[in-house]
DNA sequence: TAATCATGGTTTCATATGTAACCATTTGCA
DNA sequence: TGCAAATGGTTACATATGAAACCATGATTA
C-alpha cells in the first residue's frame, strides 16, 4: 500500500464529495458577486437578497421576505434595519395588523437595485458560460429538482 | 401589467438564479451533514474538513491542509487548536524547518473519522438519490468542471 | 555574515451569524 | 369578555468568521 494512505479507513475524498464541491462552487461564485457590490454600495449579501425580493414583490412583510430569501427572521430584521437606516427600504405599519410591517424599495433602493441586478446576472452568465449548452440545461434542471420544495406552510 | 410587479426594473428572480440556488442547496445539505456530527462529537464543519484531509494525507503542514480544504490559514489554525486540544490530531514540529508543523490523526481522531465518514457518504447518497442516474452523472461532470482548478501557487 | 525579504502559523480586533429570550399585538376559545 | 397560545418582530448573548498585525524561523543576497 502507498505510504501515507489509509485504505482501511476509507477516508473521504473531499474534492469528489458532492456536498463539498457544492460548497466550494457556491462560495466562489457568491463571493465574486458580492465583491461587485459590497465595496461599491456598502451592501451585504443578506441585504441584497432582501432588496431583490422587495424588487419583485412590493409590500411584503418581514416574515414573507424571510420565506422568500430562505433567511431566518433575525437576519432579515437586521438587514432591514440597515436598509431602512440607509434610506433604501421604506417600512410602515400594516393598517389592520400593527405587528406586521409593509416593506418596499425607495427610489434610492431602486437605483441600487438597477445597478446591481445586471452585474449579478452577468456573473451568472460567466459561470454558465464555462459549461456547454447541454450542461447548462442539465444544471438548471438538477438545481430545480434539488431546491427544497419550500416544505413549510 | 400585474399589480406589485416592476418589469421596468427587471428584478432578479432569486429562485431561478443559479448562484442563489447553489447557495441554498449547498447550505441545506451541509447543514444536514453537520447536524449528524455536530452535537454527537462536538465537531465543527471546519474541524471535520481538516480531519478528512488528514485522514487521506498524513503528515501535512497546516498550510497544506488549508490548500486542500479551501479554507484560509486562520480557520485552519483555529480548527487545529481545537482538534489538538481534544486529542484528535497530533502535531509536532518539522525536523528541518521549525516553522512547519507535521500533522496527523491520533487513534481517537481515527475513531471519530470512521464514524463520521460513512454518515457523510450516506447523506451524499440521499442527495443524489433524488436525481435520476443520468442526472447524477451530469451533476458530477458539471461540478468537476466548475470547481476552481486550484489556480494558486 | 548581516540585512532584508518570504513563509508558517497564531493572535487580535471588528463584524457576522444563530439561538434563545423577549415585547407587542392578535387570535382562539372557554 | 378574558385569558392562554400564536405570531411578527427586535434584542441580547454567545460563537464564528475574516482581515490585518504580529512573531518566529528560514531563505536570499550584498
Amino acid at each position: 500500500m502507498p505510504a501515507g494512505r489509509h485504505p482501511d479507513h476509507a477516508p473521504l475524498e473531499l474534492e469528489r464529495f458532492v456536498p463539498y464541491q457544492l460548497s466550494i462552487v457556491s462560495n466562489t461564485v457568491s463571493q465574486a458577486i458580492a465583491d461587485d457590490y459590497q465595496a461599491r454600495h456598502d451592501l451585504g449579501v443578506t441585504e441584497w437578497r432582501v432588496m431583490a425580493v422587495l424588487a419583485r414583490f412590493d409590500g411584503l412583510s418581514a416574515r414573507e421576505v424571510a420565506e422568500r430569501t430562505a433567511m431566518d427572521k433575525v437576519a432579515v430584521s437586521r438587514a432591514l434595519a440597515r436598509l431602512v437606516a440607509a434610506g433604501r427600504v421604506r417600512r410602515h405599519t400594516h393598517a389592520s395588523d400593527k405587528r406586521r410591517s409593509v416593506l418596499g424599495l425607495t427610489a434610492a433602493g431602486w437605483k441600487i437595485h438597477d445597478e446591481v441586478a445586471p452585474m449579478a446576472r452577468q456573473r451568472e452568465r460567466e459561470l454558465m458560460e464555462r459549461l456547454a449548452p447541454e450542461e447548462q440545461a442539465w444544471l438548471r434542471r438538477i438545481l430545480d429538482k434539488l431546491m427544497p420544495q419550500d416544505g413549510h406552510e
